[in-house]
This record gives structure tokens, sequence and C-alpha cells, in this order.
DNA sequence: ACGTGCGGGACTACCCGTTCCT
DNA sequence: AGGAACGGGTAGTCCCGCACGT
């Protein structure tokens, strides 16, 4: 193992990096083979569902990114405050490193693809609702309870995702930050 | 002025429709002047700057569609609560309508046009404004401060925003609904 | 007209020549208007339908340039051995002339056709048919009735198809030889 | 013998099927292995001639099997007529079976091939002259000399050839009947 | 000997966004 | 104002080696 997938490995990436910036229709497959510096047969070859199966590949991915991500925040802070102000800063510095042309992996491929795409978009769903999974456990950590923290785990996440897509609008991290102000000041849903 | 432009409206307002619902680049100018029953030729008559030219065009229709709603819910609550709850249920009508197909009309847009096309992203910016403009005028209505007013606002739109991606994926209102819960409780970042 | 539609026409004729050589499937669309000397975008232009329309309108031009020629050889003569002979010489001078590479402009494209393309083959019906009534002029001219000429007339033109077939294997003008032989002879089904 | 080339048989004929049905260039080697059942790392093992071998084969084949037909009509009949008759009457009922969308199993790949590779014309010339010398020998049974025995067998077989493609246009065995009727009617070449 | 996974370009039909020229 | 024409680029997948495990 290791080295006999890293041409498929390269591919996802690279599709993940452009789907993200540029969004999934405007993205070549050319362009993805190209700049992965995989050949093209590879890519018929381990994605026979073609763009579509490539899609739901790099969403998956992403989720679990992103999933990773959470989990990291979660495990290093101990309050709910300090999760969310990992999660956001996070966020911040990827957006800031993309020089705010990258927002979140997989939005910009679900609104593209839902309706039409139902694989991509079960895979999008998977990945909220794993990201929301963890969220929510900071929620509760923090004396919520179970359900009462999902509610506010699932608002924080709309809210961190509207801000993806504002903070683009207007070149700066700002929008996340009062994301942050606000969830972190304990503000929550009954 | 009227009927002269009744092809130019309608070919905006068809564009507004399918970038919605199958995004920017997935959707061809062919397909938009088939549909609005405009002649193909008069596309680039009005619209010079081609597709760019028109999506900026139906970003900014589609941002004073958005905040007529919003000024419409302002002006027929007197509550926050009530203008928070008559913003999310006219979404989620019309999420309802458009089978959960529809979203933001100018989500998508920006996601995919940005940062490749200035002008378009331009637009969107001054609709997120004008609407966060609107939207924080309900909360000094409740007694905030304008600038802490402004900041919810912005969130409580980001949430909204989030919401919207996270209905389509589960072809239900109920995360829309999760926002309005949150925020008619009177949560408040500080 | 005139200088309008050369392009069309250098494409179909280009196109006919080649089906009729390569075959329908073996021909690309790339190389058609590559010969042609047409612009690439013409083709979409002029044969919306694609490639099935394009080898519609090959098929209709090649069953009236062989309907042509028939008529051709029907006025010029004025005997039944005179017709057959006539048809056969200028289909064996139009295989030297290709070399033994190029057919029945129709056969391989109805054979490779049907029956996924209806109107491909209804094209080609229409164009045997065609071809079949000029032939059975000059078996009626002869002195036989309208049914037993028609029927004489098919069998003609199926002998001198699969005489095209064999000549083409053969390298050879023989066997279109052979029919004209047979049916010059008087040979006649009852 | 046996078990061993099942693989190379089944691809065989699955080819023989498909070209004959698709023709030759429109038939992908992915879809005779599929089809087949056979792997396909096989392919190129008992084919290292690539397609062109594998229809170099299918012709062979083909031939054969037309041959046999012919060999058993000429063996349970007594007279021409009766021949003809019982050839015809099996073309009929394969065509049928075919739904008329198979006709003769090499003419397409022929008309296709040539001659752009002369080894599958090669096997072609062979299957048809074989065809014509158990034809041929029908007429000899009937009186005539060698020679022009022959010669009438090859415009018979000629004839049915166009009949094939003129039955797959209608989606009729009758311009079949319409060659049985002319050639067991005693019609006949000098 | 036999089969497989993977890679490698080339080429397909399709159609898009745009401009030219009535 | 608008229909015709244009050329570039799309996703798809084709036919085929080369190298690896039997």
């Amino acid at each position: 193992m290791g080295r006999k997938d890293q041409h498929r490995d390269n591919i996802v990436q690279t599709a993940m990096r452009l789907f993200r910036r540029q969004g999934y229709a405007a993205t070549g497959l050319l362009q993805i083979v190209a700049e992965s510096g995989a050949p093209k047969g590879s890519l018929y070859h381990y994605f026979p569902a073609g763009k579509e199966g490539l899609a739901e590949a790099t969403v998956t991915l992403a989720g679990e990114l992103i999933a990773a991500m959470l989990q990291e925040q979660f495990d290093k802070t101990r309050s709910l405050k300090g999760f969310i102000e990992g999660v956001v800063t996070t966020y911040g510095r990827w957006m800031k490193e993309g020089k705010f042309s990258s927002g979140c992996p997989i939005a910009t491929t679900m609104l593209e693809c839902a309706p039409g795409a139902p694989q991509i978009t079960d895979a999008g769903r998977k990945a909220f609702d794993h990201w929301i999974d963890i969220a929510a456990a900071a929620f509760v950590r923090e004396g919520l309870s179970g359900q009462v923290a999902r509610r506010n785990a699932e608002v924080f996440l709309c809210a961190i995702e509207g801000a993806l897509i504002l903070a683009r609008v207007r070149n700066s991290a700002q929008p996340l930050k009062n994301v942050a102000r606000m969830f972190a000041s304990g503000a929550a849903a009954p």
C-alpha cells in the first residue's frame, strides 16, 4: 500500500482544491489531471463514474478533513468558548492563506450539484452531520442537553458557512469573528 | 420605457432562476434565451459584457428582491421575534415551493465567481450590505445599539445563508427553523 | 442563395465521401470539417442534430446522386440491356476511380446505423425506393407489367449492392460485370 | 483443447454478434469482454494483434458458419429450387430472429475495414469464395457447366447480400423472397 | 502460460460564449 | 436588433502497453 494510489490521492486533493476555488462546473477534468500530475487515463480508471464520482470523493475527503480539524479543536480545548474560537480562528487562517478565494470545501459543490446528483448530495449530508456531531459534543461538554446541543451546533455551523461566503465577498475574516463573538458569549437557543 | 425592455427583464429573471437552481457555470446562455423567449441576438445587445454582465444584473436584481422581502417583514412586524420568524418563514416557503432546489439567489453565483469576476462580487457585497442594513434596523428597534445590532444582523443573515445550504442538502426546512429559534429567543452577541 | 451555404454543402459532400470509404463510426466530425475546409463551429450550426443529422443529409444526397445517374442512363438508352450495362459500367468506373475503396454511398451507413437511428434508416429507405422506381421504369419499357418490373428492379439493385461489396473485397469490377451479364440477358423473375 | 479456450471462443462469438449488429468501429473491446464474460486481460493474450486480429477471427468464424448452413441446405435438397428456397428461408428466419438488426455477419466488417486492414479483407474474400463454391455446386447439380454455375452462384449470393441490406432498412424479409423467386425460377446468366 | 491493475494519450461528439455582418 | 458563423473547450472513453502477481 501507500505509493500505489498516490495518483488517485493527488487527483482527489487537486479536485477538492479546484472545486473549492472555482466551483464544480467551472473546473475541467483536464485541468485537474494537469495540476495533479496524474495521467489522464488514471482518472477514468479510478473514477469510472466520471466527474460526479470524483466530486463525491472530494466531498467525502473534505468532510473528513474538516471533521479532523473540529475534533482536534475539541480535544485541545476544554471550554465551549475555546472550541468556538479555535474553530473560527482556524477557518480564518485558512481563508487568509487562500487569499479569501477558497471557502467551505463542500458548500460550492453542494449548491451546484443538488439536486441533480443525489450521490454527491448524500456525501455532503453525511459530512455535515458528522461535523454537527463533533460540534455538539462541545456544547454538551458545556452542560447542554443532547438535543439542545445539537441544535446549537447546527446553527453555529450554519453561521460559519454563511460567514465563509461573506468573507469571500468582503475579502475579510471579520464575518467569522462576529460569529465567534456571538456563540462564544454563551448565546444559545433553548 | 415599459414594453421595450421586456425582453431584457425576461432574460434577467430567467437567468436568476437558472443560476439559483443550477449554478452560474452550468447554465448556458442558450438555455437562458430559450426559456426566456427572447431572441438570441438580444442577449449581447442588452448585456454587451456577456455572461458576466448578465450575472451582475441577476445579483443586483436578487439583492433588491430579498431587500424588499426583508423590508416588508420589518414593516409588518413590531418585534424582533416577529421579524425573524417572518423572514425565516418566508425563506422556508420559498424553499418548499422550489422543492429545495433553489436556495439563496446569489450565494451560488458568489461562490462560483469570486474572485475571478470583481464586478459580480461587488454587486453581491452591495446586496449583502443592504440586507444587513434592513435586518439591523429590526435589532435597533429592539433596543440594541447600532454597532451591536449590525453585528447581530450580520450573524443572523450568515446563519440563514448556511441554513439555506443545509436545507437543500437535507430536503428540509428544519435548519431554517432552528436558526429562527435561536435568534428569536433573544440570543445576541455583546 | 448560392455562396451562402457553401460550407454546408462542403461538409455534406466531404462526409458522404468519408462515410463511404471509412464508414460512419470510424469517421470523426473533426476529420470532416478539416477536409471540408469549413470552420468547426459550422457543423453544429448546420446540423443541430449532430452526427446523425449529418448522416441523414449524406444519405439523402447520395440517394439523389445515384437517382440522377440511374435516370441519366434510363434517358440515354432505349433498351433494358443498354440501361443495365450503362448502370453497371458507371458503377464499375466509379469503383475503379476510387481504387475499390468506395462502394455504395449509403450501404455502409445503413448497416452501421440501423436500427439505432431511425431517421437515417428512413432516409435510406426513401433512397432505395427511388432507385427501384427508376430502374423499374426500364423493365416496364421492356414490356413487363408494373409489379413484375418492380420486383426485378429490386433484385437487380440488390445484386448490384452485393456486387459492390464483393468488388471491394476482390479489388475487381468483375462481380459487377457478372450481374450485368445475368440481368441484361433477359433473365427475369415471374 | 476444450475448456481451455472457452474464453477465446466466447470472445469471438460475442464479437461476431456485436460487429454484425453495431458494426466494427462502433463496438468497443470493453463491451466485448464485458458481454463475453471473459477477463479483460485475456483479449490481448488470445489476440495479440488487437481489435483487427479479433475481427479477422470473427470473419473466419462467420465464414464457416454460413458455409455450414449452405452445405446443409445443399445436402438436404435435391434441386436448385429447393436449395435456393432453403437458403433464403434460413436467412429470412435469422433476420426475423434478430429483429432485422443483424444482417450478413461479415458484410459490415468488410465495408468498414477495406481497404485499411488487408488481413480482414483476405479472410472475407476466402469466406465469400467458399460460399460461392458451395452454391455453385447446386447450380452444377442442375446441369450448368462449372464456369456458368460459378457465375450464377456469385450473382445469387450478391443478390442475397443486397437483399440483407434492404431487409434491414425495410424491416422485412420480402427482399429476400424476391431474390428467391427470381433464382428459383430458373433465371440464369449465359 | 495466463490474467490484472494501472497508465497513457488521443480522439470522440457535443456545445458553449462570443463576434461578425446583415 | 438579430440570425449566422466561429473556434475553442467540455466530459467521456477508446484502444492499447507495460509491469506485476500468480
